[in-house]
DNA sequence: AACGTCCGTACGTGATAACGTACAATCGTA
DNA sequence: TACGATTGTACGTTATCACGTACGGACGTT
Protein backbone atom coordinates (compact mmCIF):
# COMPACT_ATOMS: atom_id res chain seq x y z
CA UNK A 1 0.00 0.00 0.00
CA UNK A 2 1.59 3.07 -1.14
CA UNK A 3 0.57 6.65 -1.26
CA UNK A 4 1.27 8.55 -4.43
CA UNK A 5 2.08 11.73 -5.09
CA UNK A 6 2.35 13.38 -8.19
CA UNK A 7 4.56 17.26 -7.98
CA UNK A 8 5.65 18.81 -10.10
CA UNK A 9 8.52 20.62 -9.85
CA UNK A 10 9.16 23.53 -10.49
CA UNK A 11 12.19 25.57 -11.60
CA UNK A 12 11.67 28.84 -10.71
CA UNK A 13 15.29 29.49 -9.81
CA UNK A 14 16.83 28.06 -13.01
CA UNK A 15 17.55 29.78 -16.04
CA UNK A 16 14.79 29.15 -18.61
CA UNK A 17 16.57 29.08 -22.12
CA UNK A 18 13.69 27.76 -23.03
CA UNK A 19 13.56 27.92 -26.91
CA UNK A 20 15.90 25.17 -28.23
CA UNK A 21 14.40 22.97 -25.36
CA UNK A 22 10.36 23.60 -26.70
CA UNK A 23 10.95 22.91 -30.02
CA UNK A 24 12.71 19.78 -29.55
CA UNK A 25 9.58 18.84 -26.99
CA UNK A 26 7.11 19.92 -30.23
CA UNK A 27 8.79 17.78 -32.47
CA UNK A 28 8.63 14.98 -30.13
CA UNK A 29 4.91 16.04 -29.53
CA UNK A 30 4.20 15.70 -32.97
CA UNK A 31 5.93 12.51 -34.13
CA UNK A 32 4.24 10.75 -30.80
CA UNK A 33 1.03 11.77 -32.98
CA UNK A 34 2.22 10.61 -36.34
CA UNK A 35 1.92 13.98 -37.70
CA UNK A 36 3.76 15.54 -40.51
CA UNK A 37 4.76 18.84 -40.69
CA UNK A 38 2.13 19.68 -42.84
CA UNK A 39 -0.38 17.86 -40.79
CA UNK A 40 0.54 19.88 -37.91
CA UNK A 41 0.57 22.83 -40.07
CA UNK A 42 -2.97 22.85 -41.07
CA UNK A 43 -4.43 21.34 -37.59
CA UNK A 44 -2.41 24.70 -36.21
CA UNK A 45 -2.60 27.03 -39.06
CA UNK A 46 1.30 27.75 -38.88
CA UNK A 47 2.91 27.31 -41.72
CA UNK A 48 5.23 23.76 -42.08
CA UNK A 49 8.30 25.94 -42.68
CA UNK A 50 7.79 27.55 -39.37
CA UNK A 51 7.25 24.27 -37.83
CA UNK A 52 10.53 23.04 -38.83
CA UNK A 53 12.91 26.39 -37.36
CA UNK A 54 11.01 26.32 -34.39
CA UNK A 55 11.58 22.92 -33.86
CA UNK A 56 15.01 22.89 -34.61
CA UNK A 57 15.53 26.06 -32.40
CA UNK A 58 15.98 28.74 -35.38
CA UNK A 59 13.72 31.20 -34.52
CA UNK A 60 11.49 31.69 -31.71
CA UNK A 61 7.66 32.32 -32.68
CA UNK A 62 5.90 34.80 -31.32
CA UNK A 63 3.08 33.74 -28.23
CA UNK A 64 0.66 33.97 -30.77
CA UNK A 65 1.99 31.33 -32.93
CA UNK A 66 3.22 28.94 -30.25
CA UNK A 67 0.07 29.03 -28.93
CA UNK A 68 -1.74 27.84 -32.12
CA UNK A 69 1.06 25.06 -32.50
CA UNK A 70 -0.18 23.95 -28.85
CA UNK A 71 -3.34 24.08 -29.81
CA UNK A 72 -2.99 21.76 -32.88
CA UNK A 73 -0.91 19.14 -30.29
CA UNK A 74 -4.34 19.54 -28.33
CA UNK A 75 -2.22 21.08 -25.38
CA UNK A 76 -2.76 24.87 -23.48
CA UNK A 77 0.66 27.21 -24.02
CA UNK A 78 1.19 26.64 -20.57
CA UNK A 79 0.95 22.98 -20.79
CA UNK A 80 3.13 22.71 -23.73
CA UNK A 81 5.78 24.56 -21.60
CA UNK A 82 5.36 23.20 -18.35
CA UNK A 83 6.79 19.80 -19.58
CA UNK A 84 10.34 21.64 -20.74
CA UNK A 85 10.22 23.77 -16.95
CA UNK A 86 8.83 20.81 -14.84
CA UNK A 87 11.04 17.64 -14.51
CA UNK A 88 7.57 16.03 -13.77
CA UNK A 89 9.49 13.76 -11.16
CA UNK A 90 6.42 11.14 -9.72
CA UNK A 91 7.42 11.19 -5.80
CA UNK A 92 5.97 7.91 -4.25
CA UNK A 93 5.81 7.87 -0.68
CA UNK A 94 5.15 5.38 1.36
CA UNK A 95 2.06 5.17 3.29
CA UNK A 96 3.49 5.63 6.30
CA UNK A 97 4.26 9.25 6.53
CA UNK A 98 1.31 10.32 4.64
CA UNK A 99 -0.77 8.44 6.90
CA UNK A 100 0.17 10.39 10.07
CA UNK A 101 0.13 13.37 8.79
CA UNK A 102 -3.35 13.74 6.96
CA UNK A 103 -5.18 11.12 9.52
CA UNK A 104 -8.02 9.64 7.92
CA UNK A 105 -6.39 9.38 4.70
CA UNK A 106 -5.53 6.05 3.19
CA UNK A 107 -4.67 5.43 -0.69
CA UNK A 108 -3.95 2.07 -2.23
CA UNK A 109 -2.35 2.10 -5.64
CA UNK A 110 -3.76 -0.40 -8.10
CA UNK A 111 -1.68 0.08 -11.33
CA UNK A 112 1.61 -1.48 -10.68
CA UNK A 113 4.70 0.46 -11.76
CA UNK A 114 4.57 -0.84 -15.66
CA UNK A 115 6.50 0.81 -18.26
CA UNK A 116 4.44 2.57 -20.64
CA UNK A 117 2.00 3.48 -18.34
CA UNK A 118 -0.54 5.88 -18.58
CA UNK A 119 -3.12 5.81 -16.44
CA UNK A 120 -2.30 5.73 -12.70
CA UNK A 121 -6.17 4.23 -10.63
CA UNK A 122 -6.20 4.62 -7.18
CA UNK A 123 -8.16 3.57 -4.39
CA UNK A 124 -8.85 6.35 -1.22
CA UNK A 125 -10.45 5.83 1.61
CA UNK A 126 -11.62 9.17 3.66
CA UNK A 127 -12.79 9.63 7.41
CA UNK A 128 -15.08 11.78 7.99
CA UNK A 129 -13.67 15.35 8.46
CA UNK A 130 -10.54 13.90 6.07
CA UNK A 131 -8.93 16.00 3.00
CA UNK A 132 -7.09 14.90 0.57
CA UNK A 133 -3.68 16.29 -0.20
CA UNK A 134 -4.57 19.37 1.95
CA UNK A 135 -5.12 23.13 0.78
CA UNK A 136 -2.00 24.08 1.58
CA UNK A 137 -0.03 21.60 -0.58
CA UNK A 138 -2.66 20.46 -3.29
CA UNK A 139 -1.35 17.41 -5.20
CA UNK A 140 -0.79 18.30 -8.97
CA UNK A 141 -0.11 16.04 -11.70
CA UNK A 142 1.49 15.98 -14.88
CA UNK A 143 0.53 19.18 -17.67
CA UNK A 144 -2.02 17.72 -19.63
CA UNK A 145 -2.92 14.96 -17.13
CA UNK A 146 -6.70 14.09 -16.61
CA UNK A 147 -8.53 12.58 -13.41
CA UNK A 148 -11.72 11.08 -13.21
CA UNK A 149 -12.74 10.02 -9.77
CA UNK A 150 -15.97 7.84 -8.29
CA UNK A 151 -17.61 7.73 -5.33
CA UNK A 152 -17.77 4.30 -4.48
CA UNK A 153 -19.12 4.39 -1.24
CA UNK A 154 -20.38 7.76 0.88
CA UNK A 155 -20.23 11.73 0.15
CA UNK A 156 -17.37 13.71 -0.54
CA UNK A 157 -16.42 17.22 -1.88
CA UNK A 158 -13.71 18.20 -4.79
CA UNK A 159 -12.31 21.41 -4.48
CA UNK A 160 -10.85 22.87 -7.48
CA UNK A 161 -10.52 26.02 -8.75
CA UNK A 162 -12.09 27.70 -6.39
CA UNK A 163 -15.13 25.63 -6.45
CA UNK A 164 -16.99 22.77 -4.77
CA UNK A 165 -18.66 20.01 -6.26
CA UNK A 166 -20.55 18.05 -3.75
CA UNK A 167 -20.55 14.26 -4.74
CA UNK A 168 -22.63 11.36 -3.68
CA UNK A 169 -21.98 7.84 -4.15
CA UNK A 170 -21.99 6.70 -7.87
CA UNK A 171 -21.36 10.66 -8.58
CA UNK A 172 -18.46 10.99 -10.98
CA UNK A 173 -16.00 13.87 -12.24
CA UNK A 174 -13.64 14.44 -14.84
CA UNK A 175 -11.78 17.13 -14.47
CA UNK A 176 -7.80 18.63 -15.63
CA UNK A 177 -5.66 16.61 -13.42
CA UNK A 178 -2.72 19.77 -13.65
CA UNK A 179 -5.08 21.98 -11.68
CA UNK A 180 -4.68 22.37 -7.59
CA UNK A 181 -7.80 20.38 -5.83
CA UNK A 182 -8.31 17.96 -3.12
CA UNK A 183 -11.29 15.82 -2.03
CA UNK A 184 -12.94 16.81 1.37
CA UNK A 185 -14.96 14.38 3.59
CA UNK A 186 -17.25 16.47 5.34
CA UNK A 187 -20.08 13.67 6.07
CA UNK A 188 -20.30 11.66 9.47
CA UNK A 189 -19.22 8.69 7.31
CA UNK A 190 -16.42 7.10 5.74
CA UNK A 191 -15.96 7.69 1.99
CA UNK A 192 -14.80 5.32 -0.51
CA UNK A 193 -12.95 6.91 -3.79
CA UNK A 194 -11.28 5.51 -7.19
CA UNK A 195 -9.02 7.82 -8.97
CA UNK A 196 -7.75 7.71 -12.38
CA UNK A 197 -5.18 10.04 -13.66
CA UNK A 198 -4.38 9.40 -17.41
CA UNK A 199 -1.32 11.31 -18.25
CA UNK A 200 -1.01 13.46 -21.14
CA UNK A 201 1.24 12.71 -23.73
CA UNK A 202 4.44 11.94 -23.29
CA UNK A 203 7.21 9.84 -25.26
CA UNK A 204 9.20 7.10 -24.25
CA UNK B 1 -28.31 11.51 -16.65
CA UNK B 2 -27.82 15.01 -14.88
CA UNK B 3 -24.42 16.34 -16.30
CA UNK B 4 -23.04 19.29 -14.66
CA UNK B 5 -20.19 20.89 -17.15
CA UNK B 6 -18.85 23.79 -15.30
CA UNK B 7 -16.20 26.25 -16.83
CA UNK B 8 -13.96 28.98 -15.60
CA UNK B 9 -13.63 30.97 -17.98
CA UNK B 10 -13.28 29.59 -21.36
CA UNK B 11 -12.52 31.11 -24.75
CA UNK B 12 -16.01 30.70 -26.19
CA UNK B 13 -15.18 28.90 -29.10
CA UNK B 14 -11.95 26.89 -27.73
CA UNK B 15 -9.78 28.61 -30.15
CA UNK B 16 -7.75 30.89 -27.49
CA UNK B 17 -6.64 34.07 -28.30
CA UNK B 18 -4.64 34.99 -25.40
CA UNK B 19 -2.42 37.89 -26.74
CA UNK B 20 -4.28 40.63 -25.11
CA UNK B 21 -5.43 38.95 -21.87
CA UNK B 22 -1.58 38.23 -20.92
CA UNK B 23 -0.96 41.52 -21.50
CA UNK B 24 -3.31 43.18 -18.88
CA UNK B 25 -2.23 40.29 -17.24
CA UNK B 26 1.11 41.38 -17.07
CA UNK B 27 0.18 44.62 -16.41
CA UNK B 28 -1.69 44.05 -13.13
CA UNK B 29 1.21 41.76 -11.75
CA UNK B 30 4.06 44.82 -12.63
CA UNK B 31 1.89 47.23 -10.98
CA UNK B 32 1.41 44.63 -7.89
CA UNK B 33 4.37 44.52 -7.75
CA UNK B 34 4.71 48.10 -7.55
CA UNK B 35 7.32 48.21 -10.60
CA UNK B 36 7.62 51.39 -13.10
CA UNK B 37 8.56 50.06 -16.37
CA UNK B 38 11.82 50.88 -16.41
CA UNK B 39 11.85 48.58 -13.33
CA UNK B 40 10.49 45.31 -14.98
CA UNK B 41 12.89 46.30 -18.38
CA UNK B 42 15.96 45.75 -16.23
CA UNK B 43 14.93 42.99 -14.06
CA UNK B 44 13.84 41.33 -17.51
CA UNK B 45 16.18 42.74 -20.30
CA UNK B 46 13.62 44.00 -22.31
CA UNK B 47 13.21 47.28 -23.22
CA UNK B 48 10.37 49.39 -21.70
CA UNK B 49 8.44 50.38 -24.97
CA UNK B 50 8.04 46.65 -25.43
CA UNK B 51 6.83 46.24 -22.27
CA UNK B 52 4.60 48.58 -23.08
CA UNK B 53 3.21 47.22 -26.20
CA UNK B 54 2.93 43.67 -25.00
CA UNK B 55 0.47 44.83 -21.57
CA UNK B 56 -1.36 46.98 -24.43
CA UNK B 57 -1.85 43.57 -26.51
CA UNK B 58 -0.09 45.82 -29.68
CA UNK B 59 2.52 43.39 -29.87
CA UNK B 60 2.50 39.06 -29.36
CA UNK B 61 6.11 38.83 -27.69
CA UNK B 62 8.47 36.03 -28.76
CA UNK B 63 8.72 33.08 -26.71
CA UNK B 64 12.04 34.08 -25.66
CA UNK B 65 10.88 37.93 -24.45
CA UNK B 66 7.66 36.40 -22.94
CA UNK B 67 10.17 34.29 -20.67
CA UNK B 68 12.53 36.61 -19.53
CA UNK B 69 9.35 39.15 -19.08
CA UNK B 70 8.01 36.32 -16.94
CA UNK B 71 11.26 35.71 -15.54
CA UNK B 72 11.60 39.34 -13.98
CA UNK B 73 8.10 38.60 -12.72
CA UNK B 74 9.73 36.09 -10.71
CA UNK B 75 7.65 33.34 -12.74
CA UNK B 76 7.98 30.98 -15.58
CA UNK B 77 6.28 31.92 -18.25
CA UNK B 78 3.78 28.33 -18.12
CA UNK B 79 2.88 30.22 -14.52
CA UNK B 80 2.12 33.27 -16.48
CA UNK B 81 -0.01 31.86 -19.02
CA UNK B 82 -1.56 29.32 -16.66
CA UNK B 83 -3.01 32.37 -15.61
CA UNK B 84 -4.68 33.55 -18.48
CA UNK B 85 -5.82 29.80 -19.21
CA UNK B 86 -8.94 29.03 -17.50
CA UNK B 87 -10.46 26.41 -20.07
CA UNK B 88 -10.07 23.86 -17.44
CA UNK B 89 -13.30 22.13 -17.37
CA UNK B 90 -14.96 19.92 -14.53
CA UNK B 91 -17.61 17.64 -15.64
CA UNK B 92 -19.81 16.33 -12.51
CA UNK B 93 -21.99 13.34 -13.23
CA UNK B 94 -24.47 13.24 -11.03
CA UNK B 95 -25.87 9.50 -10.31
CA UNK B 96 -25.83 6.78 -13.08
CA UNK B 97 -24.47 7.97 -16.35
CA UNK B 98 -25.45 6.63 -20.13
CA UNK B 99 -26.43 2.82 -19.36
CA UNK B 100 -25.85 0.24 -22.10
CA UNK B 101 -27.93 -2.97 -21.08
CA UNK B 102 -26.76 -6.59 -22.51
CA UNK B 103 -27.61 -9.70 -20.97
CA UNK B 104 -26.97 -9.56 -16.91
CA UNK B 105 -24.26 -6.67 -18.16
CA UNK B 106 -24.75 -3.11 -17.28
CA UNK B 107 -22.48 -0.78 -18.67
CA UNK B 108 -21.84 2.65 -17.54
CA UNK B 109 -19.88 5.13 -19.17
CA UNK B 110 -18.48 7.44 -16.79
CA UNK B 111 -16.05 9.91 -18.80
CA UNK B 112 -17.29 12.49 -20.87
CA UNK B 113 -16.77 12.97 -24.32
CA UNK B 114 -14.45 15.46 -23.83
CA UNK B 115 -11.72 16.49 -26.39
CA UNK B 116 -8.49 15.22 -25.89
CA UNK B 117 -9.56 11.94 -23.57
CA UNK B 118 -6.99 9.53 -23.40
CA UNK B 119 -8.59 7.58 -20.68
CA UNK B 120 -12.02 6.00 -20.70
CA UNK B 121 -13.76 4.97 -17.42
CA UNK B 122 -16.56 2.78 -17.23
CA UNK B 123 -18.36 0.88 -14.53
CA UNK B 124 -20.05 -2.93 -15.36
CA UNK B 125 -22.78 -4.84 -13.41
CA UNK B 126 -22.35 -8.15 -14.11
CA UNK B 127 -25.33 -10.10 -13.22
CA UNK B 128 -24.36 -14.40 -11.77
CA UNK B 129 -23.99 -15.88 -14.85
CA UNK B 130 -23.47 -13.07 -16.99
CA UNK B 131 -20.14 -12.18 -19.64
CA UNK B 132 -18.75 -9.16 -20.60
CA UNK B 133 -17.87 -8.66 -24.45
CA UNK B 134 -21.33 -10.82 -25.30
CA UNK B 135 -22.15 -10.48 -29.12
CA UNK B 136 -21.73 -7.62 -31.05
CA UNK B 137 -19.67 -5.82 -28.07
CA UNK B 138 -16.29 -3.81 -29.59
CA UNK B 139 -14.38 -7.50 -28.10
CA UNK B 140 -10.64 -5.55 -27.65
CA UNK B 141 -9.38 -2.46 -27.77
CA UNK B 142 -7.28 -0.02 -29.59
CA UNK B 143 -3.52 -1.67 -29.96
CA UNK B 144 -1.34 -0.18 -27.23
CA UNK B 145 -4.46 0.62 -25.23
CA UNK B 146 -3.84 -0.54 -21.12
CA UNK B 147 -6.57 -1.77 -19.18
CA UNK B 148 -7.30 -1.95 -15.63
CA UNK B 149 -10.24 -3.52 -13.83
CA UNK B 150 -11.02 -3.00 -10.66
CA UNK B 151 -13.45 -5.43 -8.46
CA UNK B 152 -15.53 -3.00 -6.25
CA UNK B 153 -17.85 -5.77 -5.17
CA UNK B 154 -18.08 -9.35 -5.80
CA UNK B 155 -16.20 -11.29 -7.61
CA UNK B 156 -15.39 -11.72 -11.25
CA UNK B 157 -13.16 -13.70 -13.58
CA UNK B 158 -10.98 -12.38 -15.83
CA UNK B 159 -10.37 -14.52 -18.96
CA UNK B 160 -7.20 -13.43 -21.33
CA UNK B 161 -5.09 -15.03 -23.83
CA UNK B 162 -6.40 -18.49 -22.65
CA UNK B 163 -6.00 -18.26 -19.07
CA UNK B 164 -8.45 -17.35 -16.18
CA UNK B 165 -7.91 -14.98 -13.21
CA UNK B 166 -10.25 -15.47 -9.99
CA UNK B 167 -10.22 -11.93 -8.87
CA UNK B 168 -12.29 -10.59 -5.22
CA UNK B 169 -13.89 -7.70 -4.12
CA UNK B 170 -10.64 -5.54 -3.79
CA UNK B 171 -8.87 -6.97 -6.65
CA UNK B 172 -7.34 -4.99 -8.87
CA UNK B 173 -5.66 -6.19 -12.82
CA UNK B 174 -4.04 -4.60 -15.31
CA UNK B 175 -3.14 -6.09 -18.43
CA UNK B 176 -2.77 -4.82 -21.99
CA UNK B 177 -6.38 -4.45 -23.72
CA UNK B 178 -5.39 -5.34 -27.49
CA UNK B 179 -5.43 -9.02 -25.95
CA UNK B 180 -9.13 -10.85 -26.25
CA UNK B 181 -10.54 -10.93 -22.89
CA UNK B 182 -14.02 -10.75 -20.88
CA UNK B 183 -14.93 -10.87 -17.69
CA UNK B 184 -17.80 -13.97 -16.07
CA UNK B 185 -19.51 -13.97 -12.93
CA UNK B 186 -19.79 -17.13 -11.71
CA UNK B 187 -20.63 -16.69 -8.45
CA UNK B 188 -24.03 -16.23 -6.58
CA UNK B 189 -24.16 -12.51 -6.35
CA UNK B 190 -23.73 -9.68 -8.35
CA UNK B 191 -20.67 -7.89 -9.36
CA UNK B 192 -19.49 -4.17 -10.08
CA UNK B 193 -16.67 -3.90 -12.02
CA UNK B 194 -14.35 -0.53 -12.44
CA UNK B 195 -12.98 -0.61 -15.81
CA UNK B 196 -10.11 2.11 -17.06
CA UNK B 197 -9.45 1.89 -20.29
CA UNK B 198 -6.09 4.00 -21.08
CA UNK B 199 -5.47 4.64 -25.11
CA UNK B 200 -2.46 4.62 -26.95
CA UNK B 201 -1.02 7.82 -28.83
CA UNK B 202 -3.48 8.51 -31.12
CA UNK B 203 -2.78 9.30 -34.55
CA UNK B 204 -4.01 12.20 -37.19
C1' DA C 1 14.23 2.67 -64.29
C1' DA C 2 10.67 6.29 -64.13
C1' DC C 3 6.92 7.89 -61.86
C1' DG C 4 4.03 10.26 -58.24
C1' DT C 5 3.90 11.30 -53.50
C1' DC C 6 5.28 12.11 -49.33
C1' DC C 7 9.02 13.86 -46.08
C1' DG C 8 11.88 17.84 -44.01
C1' DT C 9 14.41 21.98 -45.15
C1' DA C 10 16.80 26.12 -47.85
C1' DC C 11 15.53 30.34 -50.01
C1' DG C 12 13.57 35.07 -50.75
C1' DT C 13 10.08 38.44 -49.42
C1' DG C 14 6.72 41.01 -46.67
C1' DA C 15 5.25 41.70 -42.02
C1' DT C 16 6.37 42.84 -37.51
C1' DA C 17 8.83 42.26 -33.22
C1' DA C 18 12.24 44.71 -30.43
C1' DC C 19 15.35 48.10 -29.83
C1' DG C 20 17.07 53.08 -28.72
C1' DT C 21 15.70 57.73 -28.68
C1' DA C 22 12.63 61.33 -27.76
C1' DC C 23 8.28 63.28 -26.28
C1' DA C 24 3.95 64.97 -23.28
C1' DA C 25 2.02 64.24 -18.77
C1' DT C 26 2.33 63.71 -13.89
C1' DC C 27 4.29 64.11 -9.44
C1' DG C 28 7.27 65.74 -5.64
C1' DT C 29 10.25 69.09 -3.99
C1' DA C 30 12.66 73.32 -3.65
C1' DT D 1 6.28 78.84 -9.77
C1' DA D 2 9.95 76.32 -11.59
C1' DC D 3 12.77 72.57 -11.65
C1' DG D 4 14.33 67.70 -11.85
C1' DA D 5 12.76 63.16 -11.73
C1' DT D 6 9.48 59.55 -13.39
C1' DT D 7 5.69 57.99 -15.50
C1' DG D 8 3.90 55.72 -19.92
C1' DT D 9 3.92 56.18 -24.91
C1' DA D 10 4.96 57.77 -30.06
C1' DC D 11 8.55 57.56 -33.45
C1' DG D 12 12.09 55.57 -36.67
C1' DT D 13 15.48 51.91 -37.41
C1' DT D 14 17.16 47.36 -37.21
C1' DA D 15 16.64 42.54 -36.45
C1' DT D 16 13.97 38.66 -37.22
C1' DC D 17 9.67 36.32 -37.39
C1' DA D 18 6.49 33.98 -40.58
C1' DC D 19 4.92 33.16 -44.88
C1' DG D 20 4.78 30.98 -49.81
C1' DT D 21 7.59 28.73 -53.03
C1' DA D 22 10.84 25.50 -54.38
C1' DC D 23 14.42 21.99 -53.81
C1' DG D 24 16.91 17.30 -52.71
C1' DG D 25 15.93 12.93 -50.70
C1' DA D 26 13.26 8.75 -49.29
C1' DC D 27 9.64 5.60 -50.13
C1' DG D 28 6.15 2.79 -52.67
C1' DT D 29 4.00 1.81 -57.46
C1' DT D 30 3.71 0.83 -62.16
Amino acid sequence: MATTVTEGRSSADGTLVQTPAVGVRIRALREAMDLSLRDLAQRSGVSAPMLSQVERGETSPTLAVAARIAAGLELTLSQLLRLDEDRHVVVVRKGEGRKRRRAGHRVEELTPPLPGQRADVSRHRLEPGAVTGGPGDPPIHEPGSRETAVVIDGMATLVIDGQRHELRTGDSVTFDADLAHHFENNSDDPAELLAVVAAGLRRS
